[in-house]
DNA sequence: TCTGGCGTTGTTCCC
DNA sequence: GGGGAACAACGCCAG
């Protein structure tokens, strides 16, 4: 109801208006919501229309800027081919058309004769900018455009506006700003409309002109990809989740903290690269999670199941609503600290080269597979950067991006900086350690001796501190440390104490700042006056933080 | 304006 | 080994 409530607003049409003036040719832009099933944007391609053309565009954009990995573009090619057999089973085909958006559109109306356009609200940068010159070129070529919310559970605007015009910078904040806007949207069914708007496609001309290319014809190297454990596509992704939510006591008894971030097989559910490109609809999960926890005793958010839907909505409502999200300079949300560039510990942490055997692992699987864990994603991003290496997260966020077949623009960067305490988190004496951290789930390292097979032969005793082993060991495990294997680039515990005191001092500035700021403007000058003399909680608080900045820099 | 409680996922030590 | 407290002490937010 809302859903359609939204689509005639934006589109700035009733839908008394839509049948009098009744499309007869529409495209539906395929970007994200790489589906069939509860895709409203498509749903709104079909009605009172007879002929209906799916697209996707190949937009140079992406292989140029995007930063993709190779198995990225595999699981992105494996959805789209999977969206054209599902086509064909209507009748219709999907048309992949090479080119950029601005160039390619304004020919596919015309050659088309296409009177509605429509396609699922994308709120990254790039998408909001592409699809605001997309919007021009509709309007000056006379063809309507219709755009749906169906990427997130809520309409992050919506959101928004119900906090007041900024975004909910907490979790807590979230949940309450969406209590009031009641549950999500339900799903829509879309197969019988679908049904009258496709017509037959022909198939030679077809595959030449308008086929799912190959990685091959992208020129990519098939043999770069890893091992293909999460195929892409909506049927493998409705396939996945049906499995999961199957299991009705895994789902509600689901606590995100106590999964393992290094068991063998995967200890969560890996919907998210179907959830990043759209081959699963969030409202299917959130309601097939409704469902199974009918009548049962369940977690409840942030650790269920639920709650990482949340969690996903979180950070894409942030992302939508702050600008220079994924970078610190000119990011209001984010604390500014005096990261160094130091390539080589970049390259190292990168390539899986710390000397750390966890990191290092996390770190290949990561590179190999496309996937890792949302708590190995944790220990490797404090590594990289509050933790140990004092590298950016900017650095670590663009090396995800390339990796991840999940990689997501809002939830990488809301990630990078949670995790770097630059936002949002702010315990930054936290630290997880490279050697503790793994040994909680997996004492015997077989993790690590699954992705850096070297140091296989290492006793339990040593795995995840090999630089331990007696070089008698060593030579026995057929691994000397320092030759075939790294030393540690850094020593955790010395990195770890001298970190917290430089963060320490960066959120000293930031308050220092905002104190002189409140100041300048003619806040409360008492107040800061006070504070300057000294004397009360905060104060001797500042006095602390002082003290153990000293401590460690000086 | 101040204060106490809380925050998805730390580590170490002790019982 | 499991649970709880200490460690040193962050920002946010409701009351």
């Amino acid at each position: 109801m809302f859903l359609q409530r939204k689509t005639k607003h934006v589109a700035g049409i009733s839908f008394k208006g839509l049948k009098k003036t009744m499309a007869q040719r529409s495209i539906h832009w395929f970007r994200k919501g790489l589906r069939l099933h509860d895709n409203p944007a498509l749903m709104a391609a079909c009605d009172g229309v007879t002929h209906m053309r799916a697209v996707f565009v190949l937009d140079p954009w992406f292989a140029t800027q995007a930063n993709v990995g190779v198995n990225r573009w595999r699981f992105l090619l494996q959805a789209l081919k999977d969206l054209d057999n599902s086509l064909q089973k209507y009748n219709s085909r999907l048309f992949v058309v090479r080119g950029k958006p601005a160039d390619v559109f304004p020919k596919l109306f015309k050659d088309w004769g296409i009177t509605l356009l429509t396609y699922e609200v994308d709120t990254e940068p790039y998408a909001v900018s592409r699809d605001e010159e997309i919007d021009r070129l509709a309007q000056g070529a006379g063809v309507k455009v219709t755009r749906c919310v169906s990427h997130t559970l809520y309409d992050t605007q919506m959101t928004i506006a119900k906090n007041g015009g900024s975004p909910p910078l907490t979790y807590q904040r979230l949940q309450t700003v969406l209590s009031q806007l009641g549950p999500p949207p339900k799903p829509v069914e879309i197969k019988e409309k679908l049904l009258k708007a496709c017509s037959p496609v022909l198939e030679e001309e077809h595959d030449k002109q308008y086929g799912v290319p190959s990685l091959a014809d992208l020129g990519k190297d098939p043999a770069d990809c890893g091992p293909c454990l999460f195929p892409g596509g909506e049927s493998h992704a409705l396939a996945r989740m049906d499995t999961m939510l199957k299991k009705t006591n895994w789902v509600c008894s689901f606590e995100k903290p106590k999964t393992e971030p290094n068991s063998l097989e995967p200890s969560t559910t890996v919907l998210s690269p179907y959830l990043k490109f759209g081959c699963l609809s969030p409202r299917i999960f959130y309601y097939g999670l409704v469902d199974a926890y009918k009548g049962k005793k369940h977690s409840m958010p942030p650790v269920s199941l639920h709650g990482q839907l949340l969690w996903r909505e979180f950070f894409t409502t942030v992302g939508a609503g702050t600008p220079n999200f994924d970078q610190m300079e000119g990011n209001q949300v984010c604390t500014q600290v005096d990261w160094e560039e130091n390539t080589e510990w970049l390259e190292a942490w990168k390539m899986g080269r710390t000397g750390y055997p966890f990191i290092d692992a996390m770190m290949t699987q990561l590179r190999l597979e496309g996937w890792i864990h949302h708590l190995g994603r944790h220990a490797v991003a404090c590594f990289l950067t509050r933790g140990d290496l004092w590298v950016s997260w900017e650095h670590g966020q663009r090396v995800f991006e390339e990796y991840l077949i999940d990689a997501d623009w809002s939830l990488n960067a809301g990630n990078w900086l949670w995790l770097s305490a630059s936002a949002f988190f702010h315990q930054y004496f936290r630290v997880y350690s490279p050697v503790v951290f793994g040994k909680k789930t997996d004492k015997n390292g077989d993790f690590i001796r699954k992705y850096i097979p070297k140091l296989s032969k290492f006793p339990e005793k040593y795995i995840y501190e090999p630089w331990t082993a007696p070089r008698a060991v060593q030579e026995k495990c057929g691994c000397i440390i320092g030759r075939d294997y790294p030393k540690p680039i850094v020593n955790h515990d010395e990195a770890r104490k001298k970190n917290i005191a430089r963060m320490a001092a960066a959120y000293a500035r930031r308050n220092g700042a905002k104190e002189a700021a409140a100041g300048g403007k003619g806040g409360n000058k008492a107040g800061g006056k006070r504070k300057a003399e000294g004397g009360g909680k905060k104060s001797s608080k500042k006095a602390k933080v002082e003290k153990h900045i000293t401590d460690f820099l000086m």
